[in-house]
Parts: structure tokens; sequence; C-alpha cells
DNA sequence: TCATCTGCTTGATAAATGTCAATCGTTAAC
DNA sequence: GTTAACGATTGACATTTATCAAGCAGATGA
């Protein structure tokens, strides 16, 4: 583990308010590595031997079932996954596999577990963590199943726009068709709904998506700070 | 909180553990309530002020959006909810209602995460008890994401199955309104998901549930363990 | 016993979504 | 510069799922 991740790893939530003693020891064990684009880090089902750290590049959760294929998050820096499997040392349920060139931290599990038994702060920062992720899951369940596609992808925009800075106009930043999977429809889908949107005074040129009415869209999308707000 | 109610909440995994000074310091400033049917106990959106936990009946957690309503998961006795909320002293996000007579117990949250902070067994119960809820949520966002509702409705009836203890004929633990919205679909689509079923060997009359050829119905479900089982 | 209620089922139809195949447009390699 | 590759789009169509309305059946209560 080279010196200079060190800072990036620390300045993370979840080990900023542990010991340095505690700290030192779980990087003792980790390690860094560079990965090309598209290759499989993680694959479900496998035992969960580290906790993962993406310290830059992007990965893409993804599971598999019956010859189907669904994106279920993407993991940008600086944050973990498959921090629930480590924590229960559990086989992991979703693979994972870089988009881009990426540069991951990999944390022995027993390491983490380890030093969770004798930091409470780190405790503390792994429950909070554990929260927050689960409650992300359970709006994610809740826009799955109140919303129809036509308004999951209307929502989804409204959050880009405001994480984007909150402007007219701002970028996807993933693929369409990944969006598609995301939100749990086909490409085709996509691509009608966001002609269907048009009406609603979106247009979308490549990944430069425009919004013009505003309150318009918003009538029709009804987000909710339930669903949507990523922050509580 | 009557003496009687203490053995069954102190059995929890969650308070298994922990020092009994500190049971019982949270034990003081909770109370227990017998609530009728049909009874709101929380409104997502509230603040988080009480763990709960429903030591007989049972609670049913659900969401609501645009006029909508869905099923998200049914609390039996004894299990906790909404500890996510409670730990990150955040809004709920779902609602709860009894079913049928439940009895409930309320936990002040400051006092959970006061004990938290200085009870190292009751922060790793906590861990898992979080790690578990949220890796339930991800199975069940892979089922939604990935299967047809009636590969759902086959998943659910061999989960159910083997949770009745694996016989040819078991019951339904739920009406099946209900179990159309966990399942995320119409009740009438549910009903003709069971007729649909009946070349697979399922026959439904009223509640009970009768497999007749396992082997066909498993081959039609593809039950997976990253999807259906509970336990890990 | 009868009436009523409620949940379940059924049929007809509509809407949403997926599939398949072809085409377009951009990118990237040669 | 040309060509190949790939993602996005479009059209035609099939499947899945929802909606609406009506009927049915077991439970409940007078």
């Amino acid at each position: 583990m080279p010196e200079s991740d060190l800072p990036d790893i620390r300045g993370l939530h979840l080990f900023e308010e542990m010991s340095d003693e505690h700290f030192r020891a779980l990087m003792r064990g980790s390690y860094v590595q560079n990965f090309p684009p598209q290759i499989e880090l993680i694959e479900e089902g496998d035992p969960s031997d580290f906790l993962h750290i993406v310290l830059s590049g992007s990965v893409e959760l993804f599971s598999s079932w019956n010859g189907r294929e669904t994106s279920m998050a993407t993991v940008r820096p600086v944050s973990t996954f498959i921090l629930a499997a480590t924590i229960k040392d559990a086989p992991y349920l979703m693979s994972g596999r870089t988009l881009e060139k990426s540069r991951i931290a990999l944390i022995p599990s027993q390491d983490v577990r380890a030093v969770f038994d004798i930091d409470a702060k780190f405790a503390r920062a792994i429950v909070t963590e554990l929260a927050q992720c689960y409650r992300s899951v359970v709006k994610n369940t809740k826009d799955l199943k109140l919303r129809t596609s036509l308004e999951r992808l209307s929502n989804f925009l409204l959050r880009q726009q405001k994480y984007s800075g909150g402007g007219a106009e701002f970028d996807l930043p993933l693929e369409k068709r990944r969006l598609a999977s995301v939100l749990g429809m086909t490409p085709e889908n996509l691509s009608r709904a966001f002609k269907a949107l048009q009406s609603y005074g979106v247009k979308v040129t490549g990944n430069r998506v425009a919004i013009s009415d505003q309150k318009d869209l918003e009538r029709f999308a009804k987000p909710s700070p339930l669903i949507d707000d990523y922050s509580t």
C-alpha cells in the first residue's frame, strides 16, 4: 500500500474517526491495484475476502440470474463496496466490474471485522454507512415498485440535475444502455421514454440533457424526498 | 415495561450479548403497548423516535407515493423494525400498521444510539442485523429486476414451502392481495399467475397450496441462494 | 336464515414493456 | 480516408401487466 493513497482512504467517513493505530493496522494487510476497464473484480457467490475501495475510476455492481443481467449501482471514488458481505462474512450478492481504468484498494475482510470489535469509532462509522446503504436500497425498491419506467426516468433526471448543480443543462454520467439497466428497463424502452419526455420539455442530444420547463417536469415526476433524496 | 416481556426481548439477537446493565438502561425508558388490528403505528416521513419490537401479532411495512401503495415487508414476532432510521436519526422510509391485534415494545431511539456507543457487543449485534437487512433488500431488488411476476410467485412458493417444513402442502401466511403487493403485482395478475402455475403442478384452494411436481416447479422457478436464501 | 360484506376470480380491454430486426451515426482502428 | 464496430434509435410486433366491471363465494352479523 503506497503512502500516497493513505490520505484518500483516511478521508472516507468510514475511516475518518478511528485511531491512528487501528488505521495503520488495517492498512498493513491491504494493497492497492490498478485495473483496466471491463475487468470483473468480484463475482456474486464468491466468499467476501476483501473490502473494496474505489480510489479512482468507477465500478459497476451488477447481478445475473437465468441468463439475464441487471445493473444494481455504480461506485465512484472515493467509496467502498460490499461492506455488508464483509461484515457478515457471507458471499457477495453482486458482481463488480471496472467501467474504466480504476485504482482499487483491497482490505482483508477479517481485519475489518477484527478492528471493528476493538475500535468503537470505527464501529460507529460502519453502522452509519450500512444504515445509509440500507436506506438507499429501500428507496430504490420504492422507486421500482411505485413508479412506471417513465416516472423513474423523470425522477432520475431531476436527481441528476440537482447533483450536477441544478442548471437547466447537464450530462448523463453513464451510457444509456447502462442507465436503462439501472432503471429496470430495456435500452429501446429508454429511448422511447426520452422521446415521450419531450412533451415535458426534456431534450436529449447524446449525453447532454436540457430541461426547458422545470415546473412541468416536476409536476409529472412528483419527486419525493423519501425516494429521491440520497442524503437522508 | 412489564417484567414478563423482558425475556422475549432479551432473547433477540440484538440484545442477547449486551451487558445486563445496559439492557436494563435501555428498558427503563421503554414501554409496551397493545394495538388493535389496522392501526398505523408509524408513518413514512415521521422522525424516528422509537425502535419498535413486535412481541406478538404482526406488522406490515408499506410505502405510498402518488396515491399508490406497496407492501414492503411483514414483521413477525419477535423482531425489530426501522432500525436503520433509528441509527441514522433520519425519518422513516416506510409506514407500519398492525395486521392483527399486536403487542409492540417501543425503545427510545436516542437510548439505542447512546447504548450503542458504550456497549461493543450491542454495536456488533446492530451491525450484523443491519447487514442482514441490507442483504435482504438487495435480494428483493434482484427478485424484482431479474424475474417476471410468474417467476417471483414460483420462487415465493418454494421459499414458503421450505419455511413451512418442506412438505408438498402448506398454507399461505398472508392474504392474496397483500401477497400480490409484496410481489409487486395486482391481485388480478396474481390470480392469473396461480392459474398459470397449474401446468407446473401447483394447486391452490383458499390459502392452501399443494405442489404435486416439485421438480417441475423448481425447473421453472430456478431458485438461487443469492436471491431466495434468507439465512445468508 | 337471510342479507351483507369483503376478498377472490374472471372476462374484456388497454397500457406498458419487451423482443427482434433493421438502420443510423459516431467512434476508432487500420 | 475508409472501413469496421458499437451504441442508439426506430418500426413492427408479441408479451406482460394493469384496469375496469361484473360475478362468485366464504365469512359475518342481524
